[in-house]
DNA sequence: CGCGAAATCATTCGAAAGTATGACGACAGA
DNA sequence: TCTGTCGTCATACTTTCGAATGATTTCGCG
């Protein structure tokens, strides 16, 4: 069985964003706690102030990290999943539950980005439940899902989704 | 018409590891700026110091949130994952094509023809193709699949279908 | 760098789906 | 016989989908 996995790899453009954004990032919690350091000697003294302001930025800035890394995420999910199948189908050969039809999927001339929102279809999110989990609007939505009903021949979407199945694009 | 299903959302466990992790985690933050004010102290003194610091740790613990998060999505997938199969291993033994759980109907008080044209929906039927199958009007179509999503506490006929292939209700 | 394929977004409009409510007959069981 | 459930149907209304188009931006690849 082919596998061409797409490793999802960022781009030139993208690293560089992250990295700017990131010293901007840092930047702002040092700002943060040298501020607080500020108003200290200002107004009140505390002790091992550097510990607890050092703290509890880092706990913002994780909060956010994590909030960030969450949203980042929801983007790759499908690639993700698709990723982990293979993990399975390695270990587990004999009773794999779901394997991606690539051949299907390029038969069909479906994208990758049509093959997620199908896949978000069948778990039951709406048009706009779909465009909030992938941070884009409800009209790209509508464009991708439209395309993929025209590839699978499907009117409904819940008819799209049987076929779907039916072609193992999706478990 | 209430119906009271189990949400299968984190627990007030898990949210207080959360918060008790994060503490913990924050506090490291603290203890890595004291401990580089520390060495500061010790051998050299850099100008504006607590920014940089403060930056760096940000930093650090904004990419170690990053990762957390990343690394959090993924492992709910594989659980996600493995829940599925082994409901479909329950479900499908082996051979048999597919097994009502009538447990789980009379549990949801969903009467034979919901369940009828719940397979009907999932088939990617539009409510006048299941009128015209079933020689009944359109509207009474309505009326039971209104019910039924009731009664799987789902919104859109898409989500019945996802959940009524979780219930063991359709194949 | 240029080109084609994807992805993005918008507008409009008709069709389909879903909500809310009420009603009526059939029928089983207390 | 009364009660409750089920299946049937209707009306009115709101929301969501989907089709058809066109436009712009981004990405991957040679």
């Amino acid at each position: 069985m082919e596998r061409t996995l797409v490793p999802l790899r960022p781009t030139d453009y993208v690293k560089k964003q992250i990295l700017i954004y990131g010293l901007i990032y840092g930047l702002c919690g040092g700002l943060l706690i040298a501020a607080l350091k500020l108003i200290e000697y200002r107004f009140i003294v505390v002790e091992h102030s550097i510990e607890i302001y050092g703290g509890l930025t880092a706990l913002i800035f994780a909060g956010v990290g994590i909030w960030f890394g969450l949203r980042l995420t929801r983007k790759e999910q499908v690639i993700v999943e698709r990723e982990l199948i293979v993990e399975r189908e390695v270990l587990v050969p004999a009773g794999t539950p779901f394997a991606l039809n690539e051949a299907r999927r390029q038969e069909l001339a479906i994208t990758k980005r049509e093959l997620e929102i199908l896949g978000l279809i069948a778990h039951g999110l709406s048009n706009r439940e779909i465009a909030e989990k992938l941070f884009v609007s409800e009209n790209t939505v509508k464009t991708h899902s439209s395309r993929l009903f025209d590839k699978l021949s499907a009117k409904r979407r819940t008819q799209a989704v049987q076929r779907g199945k039916e072609f193992g694009l999706i478990p």
